[in-house]
DNA sequence: GTGAAAAGCTTTAAGCTTAAAATAATTTAG
DNA sequence: CTAAATTATTTTAAGCTTAAAGCTTTTCAC
């Protein structure tokens, strides 16, 4: 049985450029679950708390850091380009949820951090958004949803490994 | 078995505000592949065809539908607003690479279609397209990959179940 | 048939995002 | 030590994206 599947995708490589239709499927499938969570959630942030994402995810980010975290270090963790963040940030600063200041040792560098009032602020957001996330997933077993964290592990691994052959 | 679990479950829910930490490991696990793979098809989108993701995804679309396409249909697939189609399709008819015009029966609907132009140009980047994924995920097996898109298949469905009953 | 509601689309204003070029500070090679 | 390379960030221009408001056409209820 196996072998047999086997040598038919085998054939199909040599009689004809090999398909990838299944890759392509999950492809498709992975960026259809991404948008319509991410949508959702953008969409309960904006009703409910008046923010909007990329300012929850950077929020997210610097709650991690009491310490505070270069702007370097934010776009690299939120994969985005420096001058994303260069511009988020200063909305956050004007809005008071975030401080910024030179770095001690190095003059080039600009270090973030949630003032008191955005600590307060993303945790009462933190707080839903994990509710809300749990209730997105709810109709999957624990089960499953070890599985799919396991294959997505996986799949990061590969697409990691692939870009950096292709440079 | 079953019963125990879910007596388990229940008891966290009461001692304590529920943790659903897996969960959102896995949505940020997902938006991270997401956004991984995203990165790497819009940069070589641009560095070998000169084209952004969201045109090509316009022009995917189209390319399904021989017959065309209204502007509605194109925004509800690809999970965008209307007036971001608007934009979108005025320039790819500017490029010609699209054509649009009134629909027969319904004077509010506009139609567009991939010009014969459009559609070369499509076909082209679409098989680099189809061979960047399956390298992106050459790292699974056949049976991983049909794994994540059963996986990935229930998640959409508690996905959209949950925002269903959200309204 | 007529008025109200719905559907299809566009426009607007604001914000997000990127790539590329520029500036300034630091590190490295020799 | 100095020139070159690297690092951290900002700026710019273009394009993408959204929500909300508005316009036109169609459908629905009566």
């Amino acid at each position: 049985m196996e072998g047999s599947i086997a040598i038919d995708a085998e054939t199909k490589v040599h009689e004809s450029p090999a398909d990838h239709k299944d890759e392509l499927r999950l492809w498709l499938r992975l960026l259809a679950s991404t948008t319509l969570i991410e949508r959702e959630v953008r969409r309960r942030l904006r009703e409910q708390f008046g923010v909007t994402l990329p300012r929850f995810d950077l929020m997210a980010q610097l709650d991690r850091s009491p310490q505070g975290m270069t702007l370097g270090e934010l776009s690299r963790r939120m994969m985005v380009t420096n001058g994303n963040v260069t511009g988020l940030a200063e909305r956050l600063v004007t809005e008071g949820v975030v401080s910024r200041r030179r770095a001690a040792n190095d003059r080039r560098a600009h270090l973030v951090r949630l003032t008191d009032k955005g600590r307060r602020q993303f945790r009462k957001m933190a707080k839903a958004h994990e509710r809300w996330i749990a209730g997105l997933f709810a109709g999957l077993s624990k089960r499953e949803v070890d599985e799919l964290l396991t294959l997505l592990g996986k799949a990061k691994a590969s697409t990691r490994n692939a870009v950096e052959k292709a440079r």
